[in-house]
DNA sequence: AGGACATCGAACCGATCGGTACCATCAGGG
DNA sequence: CCCTGATGGTACCGATCGGTTCGATGTCCT
């Protein structure tokens, strides 16, 4: 039965759906654990449909890809912004937002730079690039109001412990790994600001 | 030609070509960017003679990784020895390896968290876990001499640098990235262990 | 009312996947 | 000298891959 009774024929409710599926799926099995086939099943919908909204499944991992960066820079831009003015506070809840969500059950790693080290080449890499771009923005601006002489480096610094902290709760047990992540960065961030103190 | 004339015939050879090759192939093209025809063609073997040493695909990639993982292992000892006696010197060195190898051509990230990253069950995690655990040894040792309150925590902080420093000169450039976790490091080294002079 | 659009289900495409089997051919060790 | 075993080459297996096409059936918009 092509299209079921009484269903609300509605493209972008049905877009949302393949790539809120879609990102789930990619994110647990890996971005050649599952074929079109598959991703259709799963998210309840036709390949045509899928290719007709998506085009390819390059299409689709880009999709979801962006999609993912978008949602990540929003939630951490978010977790900075509700912890106040002072930069330590605002590094401290980056961090501890990312400690919870390495405790989250099915936490993977993160599912942009997992995608790009499994496709070195096409959408993944691009998106993960502009992500760490996203990532070192916001690092970079509270590096700069907390009054490092180099806040670029320093960011970079931040971004550093908050990749390979992911890479390692993913691997290596989760435990403590947030926390671990928090103090070294606010130990950074004391270190590269204390020299104006004195 | 089922056997050239000539050539040795030296089972153990043929293993370390096919392991060698494999390595560098599986890790410029991922786990599943070649199939195990493709690979033979690159070893000069055929399948039969791969299925013979390995077993299967995940065999080999089994005995790719936990060559690989040996040599790292070997190779940032051998670094930190050395560099002598001083652990802010080791870890130092420590890091500078790893600069190094960033810059390297063809430097697309640790190989072994790749294809963990790349396959979520089977040997990859595994062997991943083994590989972080090892450094793990040699930092929680340069924290322990170095006088650090709690080394574990300080090795730890310093897994974190190492891997997000992979990650970020894969995804991010490389530029810099070594240097900056290396001060990082010696940041955290002197921080951990300022508090005993005092 | 009617045409444009959306969708499903299924068949189909050529290519490739991991893995197996067979055989001719050669090297190495007794 | 002769048997064992390692090897390359090739064909083959069923399954799956990404992607296309078609028709039936329905909703949505005018």
């Amino acid at each position: 039965m092509p299209v079921d009774k009484g269903v609300t024929l509605d493209p972008a409710r049905t877009r949302e759906q393949i790539l809120r599926v879609a990102g789930e799926v990619l994110y647990e099995q890996g971005l050649d654990g599952i074929g079109v086939a598959g991703l259709c099943a799963r998210a309840g919908v036709s390949k045509e449909t899928l290719y007709r909204h998506f085009g390819s499944k390059d299409g689709l991992v880009r999709a979801v890809l962006e999609a993912r960066s978008d949602r990540i820079a929003r939630w951490l831009r978010g977790a900075a912004e509700d912890a106040g003015q002072e930069p330590a506070a605002q590094l401290a809840a980056v961090f501890d937002a990312l400690a919870r969500w390495y405790e989250e059950p099915g936490f993977r790693g993160c599912a942009i730079m997992n995608a790009a080290a499994q496709h070195h080449e096409g959408a993944a890499p691009a998106v993960a690039a502009r992500h760490l771009d996203r990532h070192l923005e916001l690092l970079s601006g509270i590096a700069g109001r907390a009054g490092a002489a180099d806040p670029d480096t320093l960011a970079r610094q931040f971004l550093l412990l908050m990749e390979g902290a992911a890479v390692v709760a993913d691997h290596h047990g989760v435990a403590g790994t947030g926390e671990q992540a928090r103090r070294a960065a606010l130990t950074l961030l004391h270190a590269a600001t204390a020299q104006r103190d004195t």
